[in-house]
RNA sequence: CGGGGCGUAGCGCAGUCCGGUUAGCGUACCUGGUUUGGGACCAGGUGGUCGCAGGUUCGAAUCCUGCCGCCCCGACCA
């Protein structure tokens, strides 16, 4: 065994560390908390980019992009905001290094000091709006549907690969519109937008539901939220959607005349996905023998492995195949490699969770078969070659549904509702998973539990049951269950 | 910012307590050969300022002082 990886039921925290690195995924860099992503973690992100773009471009959004540096000015305009995202900014104070007279390397030149520090960019709202206030006079100039992929700074203290790292990689969406009811619209729209994603491409089942004002985005009304569980239990905040009223509108001072010739204030929407997906997505679907990807994220869907190694007679085949596969629109790799053995190889692919895998040697070409392997069941089962590209096309919708089913299945088992502390306490301690507990409402009580037993509100979800009950850590009225967990 | 751990070959480590040949092992890599349907084997080889800077000593990976970095756990957060 060249490469081991920690099982799951030992160390879950170095399992998820072991995949990204021995996937290949992501290393860590020579900058404390950045990582660098590598080839093949970068194409899962660029699969996710790329479908996300076009889900985007399909609702009427157009991308654009806005500067890294943000005036420190403008980041104190909106109260919430500026101490929502204070804490953990990074600040450029020069613009000059110069060699050090003591003969030391460069230093930094102390005459290039900014008469005004920028801030490296957390979110982009400040910007955005300021920028805004100078394209939007009329109504006819909204809506405004702008998206933008970039990368943001937040100065964290604890950093995970992909989970959470000072620079990350994502998009943020930034609208306006004329009415309050329009932006509530479109921020729904795209909490919808992010659920289809999560659910049909990652194949990880999440609950839609509206944030606690404790755990709202800074600055906004309403904050929506797609929640998802991991293997171990604890809960994954993986795309928001915010409803900003009208609050950076007023701090930038974006108005526009409306039909009637008055001057308002637009309503606002800002939403976004990060990188953090492709950690939810390790955590979602792998195992002990490595990574697991759902075939609509795969950068490589088939890999073809000649037995034992490429001969001429072989690779022909393995030719053919490919090319009925990619007929199907089928990403494939042909192992051409003849040092390792197909045992090394074997598990390599399974490492890189490549959902299925097709071995061919020549006692399959006498008997017009192939060998074909499965990642998420570890299963094998013979093709025959003819019509080999359709039987893999629906073996690959059926991997992709099999994730998304086995997902759904293990969140059901670990979603528990209860009705007292002793319960919520036990079921978080000894089983984990999403919690369905009664709240009084309050951001004192919510505090208070959060402080007892480390779980928070993930959301309040959107098709909760209305029912009459008591808080579990109060006793006042409430009248649905809201979801609680640990979180990442 | 607290608590723990670690820095020796690309990777994983031993050696450090108790200073002493040419710094070692596994793996990876290169050569040659034998193998080949689930992580092959044999033989030969390449590769190191022992994290950095001082100090002690005839002699430092090893002892002393200072510094730097990284990882894990926690508080904070997407």
């Amino acid at each position: 065994m060249a490469k081991e990886i920690t099982p799951r039921s030992e160390n879950y925290s170095q399992w998820y560390l072991d995949i990204v690195k021995k996937a290949g995924l992501a290393d860590n860099s020579a900058v404390r908390g950045c990582m660098v992503i590598k080839p093949y973690g970068y194409a899962i992100w660029e699969k996710m980019r790329d479908q996300l773009d076009k889900m985007f471009k399909e609702t009427g959004h157009v991308n654009a992009y806005f500067p890294l540096f943000i005036p420190k000015s403008f980041l104190s305009k909106e109260a919430e905001h500026v101490e929502g995202f204070a804490k953990e900014c990074a600040v450029v104070t020069h613009h000059r290094l110069m060699n050090d007279p003591n003969g030391n390397g460069v230093v930094v030149d102390p005459d290039a000091k900014l008469e005004e520090e920028l801030i490296v960019r957390p979110t982009s709202e400040t910007i955005i709006w300021h920028t805004y206030k100078d394209w939007i006079k009329s109504y006819r100039d909204l809506p405004l549907l702008i998206n933008q992929w970039a990368n943001v700074v937040r100065w964290e203290m604890r950093t995970r690969p992909f989970l959470r790292t000072a620079e990350f990689l994502w998009q943020e969406g930034h609208t306006a519109h004329a009415t309050a009811e329009e932006a509530m619209e479109e921020a729904a729209l795209i909490h919808e937008v992010y659920t289809r994603f999560a659910e049909d491409f990652m194949a990880m089942p999440v609950i839609k539901g509206a944030k606690s004002a404790n755990e709202r985005f800074a600055g906004a009304l309403e904050t929506y939220t797609i929640e998802a569980l991991m293997q171990d239990g604890k809960a994954l905040q993986a795309g928001t959607s915010h409803f900003l009223g009208q609050n950076f509108a007023k701090a930038f001072d974006v108005t526009f005349l409306n039909q009637q010739n008055t001057e308002e204030y637009v309503w606002a929407t800002s939403w976004g996905v990060s990188t953090r997906l492709v950690g939810g997505l390790i955590m979602t679907h792998s195992d002990d023998e490595g990574l697991v990807l759902p075939p609509k994220l795969a950068p490589t869907q088939v890999v073809i492995v000649p037995i034992p190694k490429p001969e001429p007679e072989i690779m022909i085949a393995a030719d053919r195949i490919a090319d009925d596969l990619k007929a199907k629109g089928i990403s494939v790799l042909i192992d051409t490699d003849d040092k390792n053995r197909p045992g090394f190889k074997f598990a390599e692919y399974e490492m890189k969770g490549v959902p299925v895998r097709i071995g061919l040697g020549k006692r399959d070409l006498e008997n017009n078969q192939c060998e074909v392997a499965r990642r998420d069941t570890k299963t094998k089962e013979f093709y025959k070659l003819d019509n080999i590209g359709a039987a893999v096309a629906d073996l690959l919708d059926d991997i992709q549904n099999n994730l998304l089913q086995r997902a759904k299945d293990f969140r059901s088992e670990h979603t528990t509702a209860v009705d007292n502390m002793k319960d919520f306490v036990d079921v978080l301690d000894n089983k984990g998973g999403f919690v369905l507990a009664h709240w009084d409402g309050s951001p004192e009580t919510e505090q208070k539990i959060k402080e007892e037993t480390k779980a928070t509100i993930r959301c309040i979800p959107l098709d909760a049951v209305e029912e009459e009950g008591t808080c579990i850590y109060s006793g006042k009225k409430s009248n649905k269950k809201v979801i609680f967990a640990r979180a990442y």
